[in-house]
DNA sequence: GCGCGAACTGGAACGTGTTCTTCCTCGGCC
DNA sequence: GGCCGAGGAAGAACACGTTCCAGTTCGCGC
């Protein structure tokens, strides 16, 4: 177990080497495609190992090279997600609404948008999230710390308030939003409550 | 006990028959005790199926008959601490603590106590909790309800404020919570930070 | 007592995540 | 050209959740 990699890859795994060679990082690029079709199909029950390496055309052992665990390759997948949709928002210029709670809510409205789209999606990225263990932790850091930007970014023109709660803010809404796609995952709330609730906490928090 | 169902098991499993006997239900009782000790000694992994069937001295198949998977196992046992907890509480008579943040906070400190002095049983209840799926709804309704319960009543004496906000503030206080209990299995933060931050978001939350 | 059906036992069997072993391929170096 | 070691291919093997089956026991109505 050498973790601790002296340079953190980015979004992927974290074996010893860091993908140097072309070839490597479009193997890298091919199995987290691999994961997300498999995934966007049949969710996460659908990436089995055995299936996302045929589909990415790596042995089993070559994909566990790149990705030690089911659950480090689909954080990691979700990691590649959130990196996009961060570079979106932040190529879109300004977030839309007056409000703080307005420009939030799009956010996450905008992010949720794949439960309708693709829920098989969301329900496998949401399941490997939840059941990382400490060793998938620096994954899971890069997923946290992209939330916390978009939802602190999103917020940012704030009225008089001390400026410590932002963060606190921005981190009680990530908490509510997991606990909600869990809620959701779970089958104890549709599609449509799952917004209410965000919408509701959003409003409770960021009420001025 | 008290959980007003007409037929629904209360906190078990969902099979076909309600344990009528009571040698079937020293048998339920034994299997969440059986499940319970391990999970207190080695975690999640650690409740293996063959284990706590043969701990709680019952057939493999047996336990499948009242426990349909080790996630309702789980999540049963977990019902089965709340329950406690719960009985507990309201035999305490009232909630200590001046303001509604101060009851919650106390409620959420006691009740995260275990994170101290049962890790190994916590880790394995939250990873049961979160790796739930439809099927386990039932039971993990139970829990729910059972949270929402102790939350609502600790910040009962609630100034003047639309008591419609109650319950929204008692489910995004629980999303914390569950929120924080995921940080802390995946090793993202420790037992201090998790409890810090569920004040952070308590105060956050009932501010009056 | 007797017979019956439901529940229980013991254990084999299967699927999927994970590990390991063996052999092969390729790009750099003499 | 020929060697070499790292990375990859192929697939067997193992662990644990889950399913299934054949036989046994238990409690109850007769």
């Amino acid at each position: 177990m050498t973790t601790t990699s002296s340079t953190a890859p980015s979004t992927g795994s974290l074996s010893a080497a860091d993908l140097d060679s072309p070839a490597q990082r479009e193997r890298h690029a091919r199995i987290l495609d691999a994961t997300v079709t498999l995934a966007r199909e049949g969710g996460f029950d659908a990436v089995q190992m055995r299936a996302v390496a045929e589909r990415a055309d790596v042995a089993l052992g070559t994909l566990y090279r790149y990705f030690p665990s089911k659950v480090h390759l689909l954080v990691s997948a979700l990691a590649r997600e959130f990196e996009r949709a961060d570079a979106g928002f932040r190529g879109l210029g300004a977030i839309p609404g007056a409000t703080p709670a307005d420009r939030v809510g799009w956010v996450m409205r905008r992010t949720t948008r794949g439960l309708h789209d693709d829920p098989r999606l969301i329900e496998a990225l949401t399941r490997a999230f939840v059941s990382a263990d400490a060793s998938v932790a620096a994954e899971i850091r890069v997923v946290e710390t992209l939330l916390a930007g978009i939802l602190t970014r999103a917020m940012q023109p704030r009225s008089p308030r001390s400026p410590a709660d932002d963060d606190a803010i921005a981190r009680v809404i990530g908490d509510v939003w997991l606990a909600a796609l869990v809620a959701w995952v779970t089958g104890r709330s549709s599609a449509a409550e799952t917004a209410a609730h965000l919408e509701t906490a959003v409003q409770l928090l960021l009420r001025e």
